[in-house]
DNA sequence: CTGAAAGCGCTTACAG
DNA sequence: CTGAAAGCGCTTACAG
């Protein structure tokens, strides 16, 4: 495998400036105009340079009726020309604007975030509303972004982690609907409950015959996940004496190197519960490069149901989430919450969501 | 493989509301203080409430100086008794607001756009932009998204594919950056080259005795598309005869139904090349249920350096973008619009980044 | 068909 | 330390 090597070349080819000598800085900005105002043209601007009103403007630029055809284009010709934009302030102050939704998701590169942004940006736009996106776990300043987010949306819906109620406290009186919360729920929340799934699955691997199941876990603790306890409880109430193994983060190199381990020191491995879905392809690779058939030798199964689990082969079991229902339960959620159902010092509100075996080749 | 079974059980423990009588409609609204009106309140209610007048509030609220300790408490212990919150546009009139970064993406449950996205986001947030997100591919009106995009925001990014000459126009005067253009560039773009990429495949290919090569190619027009026959070119300058199947669409199944043809169709096959790692990660599915060994056997390229690659095995060989250099180029182009640099009736302006052959395991 | 007035909710000088 | 005034850029009635 290649190195990181550097891939970008850059070539720029930019037509417009820098060709002549750099401007004194109060001439910094091209003037479209002789002697207009460098700043952005304001509806006021565009009217004087139409020689009308204000509210004709607005008529112009809205494409309302009470207008003549030449005065409207004379007005649309005087915005052209001064790249008239009206501003979102302004409009917003006076019509409401537009229902904007604050969305927290912890890293979009991993394979979980985007498809549960897709289904809460699907859901937003059926209603109209705008979706601002704030990764906590790729801004340097995820305080700063937090805090952002709630000052320009009307509502926050999203992965916050342990540091919960830290921002939770920041974000005051704005209405934040916590998605699978770590936690006590403090606002309003959609938890993601893989109990029964985990029920589920453990009688699945009673009946195909497993003996010796391992879990590979995660968590930044070093103790087992709630849900790695979960999956303990449920194998040993059927009998099961599984090893359980805590990596310190759910990446597939770890679940890869944690699988590799087990299939070296427990011989007679044949499953493995990963932590979730990214773990899970790494302890599939794992068992390739060990010589290991799945699901003939070692049974794997993954946790999120991830659209990646279907480009492998075999084909990820796995315990998955309809993140559409989410979606919907986070957004409702919300929506009440903001019409005052749950105000700020009101009782905290929650939904579930259950995992649901879906089994696929590798299980 | 298991088919789409209904994933959804919600389980409803709505601690607040919904317990007792339904409220007439004019109560509909928790009132949190008896006598106060049923919208939001603003600063002037804080005021009375508190008793001072709307700049001590503002003095509270932002933590200013010139304020003694105990009416600051008292102005905050009424703004909170009232679930006081700013609003973003009386604030934002005033202040300018935070810029803000309109992002398009055509389909976020492709995983190119998270990458993509996490890049922009990346950036954005260092610079201490907000990012608003549309995605064209999975809203239901992408007219409305993309103009409510432009609304919103101070510049527009993002892929807007065929549709780009009429979204631009009905975006007016915001500044826009495309990335990777289809048709002829109109305001910005950041165009992705594959070029160079593309010979220094061919190179490797002739390099390691690569004979039959196939293109597995796809576009909408049911013609190849541009890099698909810039791929071609390659090769034939090289001495090759290669066959081009173009899907209709570039995902995993398309690229496994192709190859799973091409490998029957002619035996000799030796190397495939994908639209892009989508398309090339259905390829090593199908090479895989037809038996055949990659690199051994069948040399197989993607197009665009997505992480899931090295998830797979073999880890795949690509044609990688950075798409830090592209998120660069393209809010370094998005800063000088908006600066004024390129004004709407302005010359377009464009960077290039180009692809650069990523070598794995897969060829 | 067009314009003068009022006001949306906030902050920024400026007085006291 | 606190408040009266002005104004940010727009739209919504209301007159003409």
């Amino acid at each position: 495998m290649a190195g990181p090597a550097r891939l970008t070349r850059t070539e720029v080819t930019d037509d417009a400036a820098g060709a002549g000598p750099v401007a004194p800085a109060s001439l910094g900005r091209t003037p479209r105009t002789v002697g207009l105002p460098t700043s952005r043209a304001t509806i006021h601007d565009v009217a004087s340079a139409a020689g009308v009103s204000r509210q004709t403007v607005t008529r112009a630029m809205n494409g309302l009726y009470g207008i003549s055809e030449t005065t409207k284009e004379r007005v649309l010709a005087a915005a052209a020309a001064l790249d008239y934009r009206p501003s979102r302030f302004g409009r917003g102050l006076v019509t409401g604007g537009d229902r904007q939704l604050g969305l927290v998701v912890n890293d979009l590169r991993n394979p979980y975030s985007p498809e549960l942004a897709a289904a809460v940006l699907g859901l937003a736009a059926a209603r109209g509303w705008d979706v601002m996106l704030a990764d906590v776990g790729l801004a340097g300043d995820s305080d700063r972004a937090v805090q952002a987010l709630g000052q320009q949306t009307d509502v926050v819906v999203g992965y916050l982690g342990a540091r919960a109620p830290e921002w939770i406290e920041r974000l005051g009186p704005v209405p934040v609907v916590e998605l699978d919360p770590a936690g006590e729920v403090l606002r309003g929340a959609v938890r993601i409950d893989p109990t029964e799934g985990i029920e589920e699955l453990a009688d699945h691997l009673v009946r195909t015959g497993v003996r010796h199941p391992v879990i590979v876990d995660a968590s930044d603790t070093g103790r087992p996940s709630s849900r790695g306890r979960l999956m303990l409880d449920a194998l040993r109430r059927r009998g099961y004496l599984p090893e359980v193994a805590v990596a310190d983060a759910p990446t597939s190199e770890h679940g890869a190197a944690m699988a590799a381990r087990a299939l070296e020191r427990f011989r007679r491995v044949d499953a493995v519960l990963a932590f979730n879905d990214l773990m899970a392809l790494g302890v599939l690779a794992a068992c390739r490069r060990a010589g290991v058939d799945v699901p003939g030798d070692v049974r794997v199964v993954g946790v999120d149901g991830l659209a990646l689990g279907t480009l492998v082969a075999p084909t990820l079991t796995t315990l998955a989430v309809d993140l559409d229902a989410v979606a919907r339960e986070a957004l409702d959620l919300a929506l009440g919450m903001l019409a005052g159902e749950s105000p700020r010092s009101g009782a905290a509100v929650q939904r579930t969501v259950r995992h649901r075996l879906l089994l696929r080749e590798s299980a």
